[in-house]
DNA sequence: TTCCGCTGTCACGAAACCTTCATCAAACCG
DNA sequence: CGGTTTGATGAAGGTTTCGTGACAGCGGAA
């Protein structure tokens, strides 16, 4: 799966960088060269994982991410810092202004991808490429395929974007408004009751095999997806 | 999910859009033509959510932002910004006014119904989402199932509300009045009688492993759940 | 171009649910 | 022990929520 990638870096070496080997594992990127543009980027939809720079021209790296751990609607945005040093205070108060992780450079695009991932796995499991399997159904976003016991299910992009968060969140509810943030999108605009047809469509497809019974209606709250029947 | 909204917008033509489309969708709405006058209104009883015009005769939607931004009272008001749609707003519109999110003219009714929803279920409080056990009953808020000796048990929505409260504050009785207020919502007009009914359906259902005993009846006070038997 | 798969929306009907009411049982009080 | 108060119970009516089938728009493939 691929996750979308705001790049906060000055360095237009370093920026090229970063895209090229991003672009490779399959991540979206957008690149901002200071905080202002930046936070003009952040008004939109917003990205997945934030990499930002620690020095930056004009508000730094670390006032930025201040800002952005302030800010209702950004505050659950991943951060990885980059740093030019190694100084042991720097990573404290790097942690401590709120990233999720941070990376010294030189860094090496291996290590850069591993955090990432690491990062993504905590904070937002369906963005990783790792393979799910619930009770002989498995879901390989690499291949992009589902299997049910072995066999190959068929499954519209929606429907297979939705059955990759609720396997990598299950045994948990989501309102139809949890669903629609996370699994179309945070500015994107449908009607609430949209997600009940797809909900149909994805169980339509898994019924053949009799995996359909994992998605759970919760009236009142939403949907879950549970190994335990009803 | 109705809210009282204060809209603060000088323009007449899109102040009676707005009073429209929020009124249609059951939403108490308040109106205010300039700073002053909202500052004024602010000093009452408080709104659930402002919509702020960024351009505003006087002072200035921004200054405004930062002032409710700066009071202790009114800082944890949920502030959604209606801006232009010009180049230079974009670069010199940050985080910093604290805004909770943005939406740019022209707009949607219906996307501006969408971010309102976003913002106030961001800002709702959330209730503890801590798993609670008594006597081998267990509650989980997160998957929302109750479990009897790791049996699901069925519960309808009120009565699981009911059951959550009455699990996170045990060994206590409640009048009927004061588990409508807390179960049921401060401003409900439903009559007391209706606490047995659905007290009944929760002992009901909780009757096949035994724990119906927890809920206790204290006759002319109230219920009691507890892990004590009479 | 047409065809085809996918998406979002709607309308309708079924099912679950909430509230109220009437009635019965139990507890309390003198 | 009668009368009274309080709670339990069962059923009915109305409302809300959910599942389902249909359909138009869209964009890409043929």
């Amino acid at each position: 799966m691929s996750a979308t990638i705001l790049v906060i870096e000055d360095e237009p070496g370093i920026q090229e960088v970063l895209k090229f080997s991003l672009g490779q594992h399959g991540h979206e990127v957008l690149v901002a060269d200071d905080a202002e543009s930046a936070l003009g980027q952040l008004r939109g939809a917003l990205p997945d994982l934030i990499l930002l720079d620690w020095m930056l021209p004009g508000m730094s790296g670390i006032e930025l991410a201040r800002r952005i751990r302030g800010d209702a609607r950004l505050k659950e945005v991943p951060i990885i810092m980059l740093t030019a040093r190694t100084l042991e205070n720097d990573k404290i108060l790097g942690l401590e202004t709120g990233a999720d992780d941070y990376i010294t450079k030189p860094f090496s695009p291996r290590e850069l991808m591993a955090r990432i991932k690491a990062v993504l796995r905590r904070r937002a499991p369906q963005m990783t490429e790792d393979a799910v399997e619930i009770r002989g159904l498995r879901l390989d976003p690499r291949s992009h395929r589902v299997f049910a016991a072995d066999k190959p299910v068929e499954l519209g992009p929606t429907e297979f974007r939705l059955l990759h968060f609720l396997m990598t969140h299950p045994e948990r509810v989501y309102s139809r408004s949890q669903l629609l943030d996370q699994v179309w999108g945070d500015h994107v605009f449908v009607e609430e009751r949209t997600v009940d047809v797809h909900i149909r469509r994805l169980r339509a497809a898994l019924e053949a095999d009799g995996h359909d019974s994992l998605i759970q209606t919760v009236r009142g709250a939403g949907y879950r997806l549970s190994a335990t029947p009803d």
